[in-house]
DNA sequence: ATGACATATGAGATATGA
């Protein structure tokens, strides 16, 4: 099965891209970030016209995220435990079946965190924390669990065209790779790197200004992460940057893993 | 040093993004 990530940076205004995207790659699962509208503003007809059961957690301008599937979702949740009072829409999961059985699939839009030293970074690792315990718990569970989405996070130097450029972002501060590092080091599998090792140039996300994907001057940070059961099963996993060429792009691009049925 | 560029809101200019 072929599950899949993407930032569209507004449902509404890339509602086509997302059509023509799905039509060409036929994802089982789609997981959405970015929607920016809330849940009965999203285009679900259009969706479930392609015969796609359609979930989401939505919220006014700002955030929102959405699955797609093929399968009808059950044991549905929205929201991270840890913050009561949180207003933001970053987090959707819901267990879909498929043809070996039951598979789990969160989609995550992880705080941007800018700027450092603000209100804004510390909601960033304190999320990131809150992602963490709940992956934690999901990993009992010993079950094929996917966790894709865009994380805000850079995780290495060989995920940026310019690391240099990044020193003192949110995205690329040691705090925030070290959340990340810990929530991979639970025992998740980044499906890229599993599939293209420490290749250089691989990025999901070039700026719209100063000519950054006409200068190939991108950044990995939309990922997806594996658990022991899900890595198992893994076959595939490609960034699809032909997206970008697509009229009025999204910033970022999808990207695809294939499970072993 | 700043802005570039895109989107939402709402009707001009500001907030957010990464």
């Amino acid at each position: 099965m072929k599950i899949a990530t993407w930032n569209v940076n507004s449902i509404k205004a890339r509602l086509e891209n997302a059509l023509a995207w799905l039509k060409q790659d036929d994802p089982d699962i789609a997981c959405l970030q970015e929607l920016k509208c809330e849940d009965h503003a999203f285009p679900a007809a259009a969706f479930e016209e392609m015969g796609y059961n359609v979930i989401t957690h939505g919220q006014k301008s700002y955030n929102g995220v959405a699955i797609l599937s093929k399968t009808r979702p059950e044991d549905v949740r929205r929201g991270l435990d840890g913050e009561e009072e949180d207003a933001q829409a970053r987090y959707i999961e819901a267990v879909f079946p498929s043809a070996s059985g039951m598979v789990r699939v969160a989609s995550i839009y992880l705080p941007n965190g800018n700027p450092a030293g603000t209100d804004k970074f510390t909601y960033k690792l304190r999320w990131m924390d809150r992602l963490t315990a709940h992956a934690r718990k999901l990993l009992t569970l010993e079950e094929p669990l996917v966790l894709a989405g865009d994380y805000n996070v850079i995780p290495t130097p060989l995920d940026a065209k310019t690391p240099e450029a990044w020193t003192g972002d949110a995205l690329f501060l040691p705090e925030s790779r070290a959340k990340f590092r810990s929530l991979v080091n639970l025992g998740f599998t980044d499906a890229i790197r599993q599939v293209h090792g420490d290749a250089p140039g691989l990025y999901t996300f070039w700026d719209y200004q100063a000519g950054a994907w006409q200068r190939n001057n991108g950044i990995r940070i939309d990922h997806v992460l594996l658990s022991p059961q899900a890595a198992d099963r893994l076959t595939g996993a490609r960034i699809e940057r032909e997206v970008r060429t697509q009229e009025r792009p999204s910033d970022h691009v999808p990207v695809v893993i294939d499970l072993r049925d």
